[in-house]
RNA sequence: GGGUCUGUAGCUCAGCUGGUUAGAGCAUUGUGUUGAUAACGCAGGGGUCGUUGGUUCGAGUCCAACCAGACCCA
């Protein structure tokens, strides 16, 4: 008996069904690297238009963990989809280096008896090492770019290029000095920062203070009453820092809350409502908030607004203001303000202009001129005050409290709060809000800072909101999110008293604390040298180099630049300085949280320098969280690690995992998440398996016919990829990755798997090897491949490139350095005209898809009942109704495939049959009584007709000793 | 407490401007095949569309409140 297994054109393919990612991704990176892939693509890209995805850069500081991975992986989509899209797409990635927590680490590692330029190069050190870490995850990610020429923020020439940054914010006048509280520790006589703070318990004095009110008439309207002339009103408040009162420059009120004045044996006191009763208690005094009327004399703050109170001890009046962090927890429900000595205070004294004068030292006095206080250290200034108080009549109640209380972690001694000169980006020249009184007041006194001029007029807070205007976001809700910070925010505060950071290289004079006249020309030369020895140079630099006789007159500032200054100016130090990017960016992408970080800080120093954004668009991704909704965090044990993934379901999976995920709300993640994408990943590996198993010994240049040659159903099948493809260009446009995923998945399943594949395997094996019927399956199929690859290689990068490899029999080569197919035209310009007369088009292939199903659900009705196994055993009759009212009825459509309709089914027999009404239509399914072809499996009364082939049909007969079976539709 | 979002089958997602029995893939169950075989085909089960109220002839789709979750502030 002959084996005429052997004569089947079975599928063959090095392309193995299992990827075994885990272990043959890092040979796939090492060699891709070997082969200078990125380099390669570059130059087969060169003179397309640009995109420039510019890259946010990551801290260097410990492990990619996933928000990472998901980061990078959907930038490296954004770049490869651009890429096959026909741009040039150059993606550098970046770091940033400088700022606390990298201090921290080497604290920790070296301890703290450190020289500061030692200390700076062990920073450095450390954020190099840190950097390769995260640059081998991210290589392993498959994320391309160019990783030997990454950009850091502490190159010594983007150090450089950070200065001038500031200075050309300086130059168009946004940069000025102010005042604002920060954590010091009296015995390090230095700032803390927030991580260096720890709350402790503290006890403290408790006071209770009366501001005398000046403008009683005032008072009487907002109240209602009427007093006595020789009446004394007091606004209460209640502190445990006596020593601040000397700062204090208002007393603020919530504008809903409720206050009663109220007729004490010590005069009238202003109280809120709800606590009035409790500190009358505490003051051990009656009293009554009647009118006169019998009726309770209350009103809002917002009516207290702009009183002006007499400072219990200074010579000077203060207003009442209004502030929305005043609560109900403790106190009076009047806050004492003392902008030097709190951050609530400082910002609502911003709001209302006020000084924010600081009588403090560095070491922890007074001002020897002050009244008072003057000379003495804050702890002991308290029991001065209070005395003080006491005897003027000021003091209503005085006691110990314990409370929570800010802590130095190295002395363990309490810190105070104490405003000391800071540089700040201004949003606007004009402070917003307050009363014209306070306004004019406030005016008067404001003496030590003047705020910038505008930018050709135009706040920075204008400009941004300009910019904002102009730019696209992806999803659209991030405008909103956008406008509301911009809307809110304060002047940023640029200054930080740190070591391992890009210096504020200034030269102010010591007397009148203004900038030296020449501080471009200066910060130039400061930059040059710079650019040379890095921030060192600014440490090192002996102030009489560069000033000469002058230097005596000069302080150089020690401050350094907060961190996200340095990745905010990015679009000047990178994207303006390399020769392969452009500012603006085309895309800035992270996740939510950088609207208020990288995004603004991005915003606002473009706007400051350039006048515009530094980016056309924004992308916005969600955090990760687990499976139930809930932010990963060790404590909970529900950390889900990138390197986990990689090392043992590939990164394929990971990737396949972020593009399936809807990134603009959460993205979720967990072990069953993650096995469902496996099977997903599985399902286009196999496909795209089957498709270059099944064209292995398909050669275009030999092979091809043109489509009009084409069966009905290869057509069909072109057409259908060629729909995907362009709904995924479009998705890959939008950036609606999960889309892609979800289509891919369908298309493999549905159109191929289900449908036209099964029904092609027939012709694909048992036709001639070189038969018209096989080739035209295989041109549909080749063009098929080459489109999927192609649509899947932003996602599924090693799949695609090593699909890629097979198809090419290449393997030097990359898919992207291609782009989107060109699938061959289908539509009537271009084709023949016999096919415009077909009635095979999509949507006559859904009607006999749909018949297809009702078969299906008989055949299946048939297997249960015994009746058959494999379809093959069956044969169908179809009775179908021939409607006359419509063009093309479902009975001369599928009477039209004639003997080809058994190929649609996968039956042996599918014959159609003409009924009257669409009432008589139904599927009759029966077992065939012939001999199945050894052969083809079909049951064919024919098989066994060619006495020397007695267990073939005589379609593979023909097939393989005669001229071959014809087929036209299927 | 404020700002910006999210909540449709076990999982990931569709569901356009409100209109008939809410879809797909995966998973699950049954089954066929053994010429995509740790693969592929076929059929089935599974949803009070976060909750409650409202607008409407009609709401997953509009409005309000609430619940849960995320990010950023305070």
């Amino acid at each position: 008996m002959t084996d005429y297994k052997a004569t089947l054109n079975l599928p063959d393919t090095p392309f193995p069904m299992r990827g075994d990612l885990a272990k043959r991704e890092p040979q796939m990176v090492a060699r891709w690297q070997a082969q200078q892939r990125y380099q390669k693509i570059r130059a087969a890209k060169q003179g397309k238009p640009k995109f420039i995805l510019h890259d946010g850069p990551p801290y260097a500081n410990g492990d990619i963990h996933i928000g990472h991975a998901v980061n990078k992986i959907l930038k490296d989509i954004i770049v490869k989809s651009k890429t096959l899209s026909g741009f040039d797409a150059p993606y550098v990635p970046g770091w940033d280096c400088h700022g606390l927590p990298i201090e921290l680490q080497v604290e920790k590692k070296h301890g703290k008896a450190i020289p500061p330029s030692q200390f700076r190069e062990l920073c450095r050190a450390y954020a190099k090492e840190q950097i390769e870490r995260q640059k081998k995850d991210f290589i392993r990610l498959g994320v391309l770019g160019d990783w030997n020429h990454p950009y850091l923020t502490m190159d010594f020439k983007t150090e450089a290029d950070i200065m001038r940054a500031l200075g050309n914010v300086n130059e168009r006048g946004y940069l000025y000095q102010g005042y604002k509280p920060v954590n010091w520790c009296l015995d390090c006589q230095s700032a803390l920062a927030e991580a260096e703070v720890e709350y402790e318990d503290k006890t403290s004095p408790a006071i209770d203070v009366g501001f005398e009110v000046k403008d009683k008439g005032a008072l009487a309207k907002a109240f209602g009453v009427s007093l006595p002339g020789d009446a004394r009103v007091y606004a209460v408040i209640w502190t445990t820092t006596p020593w601040t009162l000397p700062a204090n420059q208002a007393v603020c009120v919530h504008p809903e809350l409720q206050y009663d004045l109220i007729k004490t044996p010590k005069g009238y006191l202003v109280l809120a409502i709800d606590l009035a009763t409790q500190c009358l208690a505490r003051y051990q005094l009656g009293g009554s908030n009647d009118r006169g009327d019998g009726m309770a004399a209350t009103c809002k703050g917002a009516a207290l607004e702009g009183l002006l109170l007499q400072h219990p001890f200074n010579d000077r009046l203060v207003p009442i203001i209004c502030g929305e962090h005043v609560t109900l927890e403790a106190g009076t429900g009047l806050v004492h303000t003392a902008p030097a000595h709190g951050l609530d205070d400082y910002f609502v004294g911003q709001k209302y202009n006020l000084p924010t004068d600081n009588p403090v030292g560095d070491d922890g006095k007074f001002a020897a001129n002050l009244p008072l206080v003057g000379g003495l250290f804050v702890w002991k200034a308290n029991d001065v005050v209070i005395d003080a108080l006491q005897a003027s009549g000021h003091l209503l109640q005085l006691e110990k409290v314990q409370h929570s209380y800010p802590h130095c972690w190295r002395h363990k001694t309490p810190i105070i709060f104490r405003s000391t000169p800071q540089w700040f980006i201004g949003m606007e020249n004009i402070g917003a809000g307050g009363s014209a009184d306070v306004e004019q007041l406030v005016q008067e006194r404001r003496s030590h800072s003047a705020k910038p001029e505008k930018r050709d007029g135009v706040a920075l807070r204008d400009l941004a909101n300009t910019a904002v205007e102009q730019t696209e976001f992806f999803p659209s809700w991030g405008r909103a999110r956008l406008e509301a910070m911009i809307r809110n925010r304060p002047d940023w505060c640029v200054s930080r008293q740190r070591n391992w950071g890009v210096p504020m290289p200034f030269f102010v004079h010591k007397e009148t604390m203004q900038l030296h006249p020449r501080t471009s020309e200066l910060l130039e030369q400061v930059a040059q040298r710079v650019e040379r020895d890095g921030i060192e140079a600014w440490f090192s630099l002996n102030s009489v180099d560069l000033l000469g006789a002058e230097a005596e007159h000069y302080k150089k500032l020690t401050h350094t630049l907060d961190v996200w200054f340095d990745s905010g100016v990015t679009h000047a130090s990178v994207l303006q300085r390399r020769a392969e990017l452009h500012s603006p960016a085309d895309l800035y992408l992270e996740g939510s949280d950088q609207h208020r970080g990288w995004f603004q800080s991005s915003l606002l120093t473009g706007c400051a320098i350039d006048g515009c954004a530094p980016f056309k668009a924004l992308l916005t991704h969600g955090f990760v969280v687990d499976g139930s909704g809930h932010k990963m965090s060790k404590s909970k044990g529900n950390v889900i690690a990138p390197q986990k993934i990689f090392d043992t379901l590939g990164a394929d999976i990971l990737r396949l995992w972020a593009a399936s995920t809807d990134y603009s709300g959460e993205l979720t993640i967990s072990d069953e998440i993650l096995k469902r994408v496996v099977e997903s990943y599985r399902r286009i590996r196999n496909t795209l398996r089957f498709l270059l198993a099944n064209i292995s010994d398909f050669d275009l240049q030999q092979h091809a016919l043109p489509v009009e040659q084409w069966l009905e159903i290869d057509r069909y099948a072109l057409a259908m990829v060629g729909q995907l493809q362009d709904e995924v260009k479009q998705d890959y446009a939008r950036y609606e990755f999960h889309l892609i995923a979800q289509k891919m998945q369908a298309f493999c399943s549905e159109d191929m798997g289900g449908f036209y594949l099964d029904i092609l395997k027939d012709r694909l094996y048992t036709a001639g090897e070189n038969s018209a019927a096989r080739r035209s399956a295989q041109n549909a199929l080749y063009h098929i491949t080459q489109s999927l690859v192609r649509l899947i290689a932003p996602i599924l990068s090693f799949t695609a490139e090593e699909a890629w490899e097979v198809l090419t029999s290449k393997d030097d080569v990359s898919v992207f350095e291609q782009q989107w197919y060109e699938l061959p035209p289908l539509d009537s310009r271009n084709i023949d005209k016999s096919i415009l007369d077909s009635v095979f088009v999509p949507s006559t292939w859904s009607i006999i898809r749909e018949w297809r199903n009702r078969v299906n659900k008989q055949l299946e009705d048939a297997r249960s009942a015994g009746l058959i196994g494999s379809s093959l055993q069956a044969e169908v009759d179809l009775y179908v109704s021939d409607d006359p009212s419509t063009s093309l009825s479902d009975f001369s459509l599928l009477e039209q495939l004639g003997n080809d309709l058994c190929f649609v089914f996968i039956t042996s027999r599918a014959t159609v049959h003409r009924v009257a009404t669409e009432a008589e239509q139904h599927i009759d399914v029966s077992a065939s009584l012939h001999d199945k072809c050894e052969r083809c499996w079909h049951y064919r009364a024919d098989t066994g007709a060619d006495a020397q082939h007695p267990t073939l049909c005589s379609r593979c007969a023909s097939n393989l000793f005669g001229s071959g079976e014809a087929r036209k539709y299927a």
